[in-house]
DNA sequence: CCGGTCACCTGAGTGC
DNA sequence: TGCACTCAGGTGACCG
């Protein structure tokens, strides 16, 4: 579900409301969820405050004082709800953080694809380093963007879906920042001129800056820390459009399948290009 | 390198 | 109401 706008929404609430706050301990009821291993993570993770949040692509940081980190992938249901002890506690909670202030924080995912991993100091520098996860958004800009994209041969869709290329967005956002820039989702990548791939860079930018602003977009089951979802859903032109009215030309949005995902497009807008 | 398929899970929606 | 079936925002393994 989370894509980069959720994330960071996501990790903005935390950073405001756990940073400070002393781990009492952390229950996990889901073996698999730790990849690195639950009681290790437990036993490291006691007594430690929270130091900062931050973000890795679709990745939740959580740095602790004594050097040991938490690494969080939400995958595609993965939720942290922010709560008070002895609160009902929903449906498919697999990790709950106990503070020393008497808060919780809930680590909820129905589909249970999300996963942890805890680590130290030198175990993060090694994923930093190692983990296939491109550069952000935010960090290229778009001259740069142009260069690494127009070298692929592979056509445009996948590529941006591709966190090794450039890592956050997902399956919503390739296709309203692919229809904000008229480019066909099959188009190969090297076959798009530079301008085109600039103004594309600039419209990712544009609609990811306008999702966060909206706290994400709330489809199905992402909401942020305090159980409400975002409003951008109600910004996209292209996602979910299938069978109406292109705003634009006024075709028929069309749905198909490309690299296995859900794809939208104007056939209007979005004319396939094979030509240099 | 590139693309296709399946697998990981549960729930929501659809059609009969 | 119930049942069978398809699909979902993310990735990773495996195969040609």
């Amino acid at each position: 579900m989370p894509e980069l706008p959720e994330v960071e929404t996501i990790v903005r609430d935390l950073r405001e409301i756990i940073v400070g706050l002393r781990v009492e301990k952390v229950d996990i009821k889901l073996d698999k969820l730790v990849r690195t291993g639950p009681r290790k993570l437990t036993s490291s993770l006691k007594g430690e405050t929270v130091q900062d949040v931050n973000r890795r692509g679709k990745h939740i940081v959580i740095q602790f004082s004594g050097g040991n980190c938490l690494i969080v992938h939400l995958k595609m249901t993965g939720q942290f709800l922010w709560g008070a002890r002895n609160d009902d506690e929903p449906d498919h909670v697999h990790a709950v953080f106990y503070f020393m202030n008497k808060s919780v924080l809930l680590y909820r995912d129905i589909r249970k694809f999300g996963y942890f991993l805890g680590f130290n100091d030198a175990e993060y520098l090694d994923w930093r380093r190692n983990a296939a996860i491109g550069p952000d958004p935010f960090e290229l800009n778009a001259v740069v963007f142009s260069k690494i994209l127009g070298a692929r041969k592979g056509r445009i869709k996948p590529l941006l879906l591709n966190q090794a290329v450039m890592s956050g967005l997902g399956n919503i956002y390739v296709d309203e920042a692919l229809f904000a820039s008229k480019i066909h989702p099959l188009t190969p990548a090297n076959r798009i001129p530079e301008a085109r791939l600039k103004t594309l860079y600039e419209h990712i930018i544009d609609i990811l800056e306008e999702a966060i602003e909206l706290r994400g977009s709330t489809t199905a089951n992402y909401v942020g820390l305090r159980g409400v979802g975002g409003s951008f859903q109600n910004r996209h032109k292209i996602y979910g459009k299938d069978g109406t009215r292109c705003r634009i030309c006024g075709e028929t949005v069309e749905r198909s399948v490309v690299g296995g995902r859900g794809t939208h497009f104007c056939p209007g807008c979005q004319a396939l290009c094979t030509e240099t």
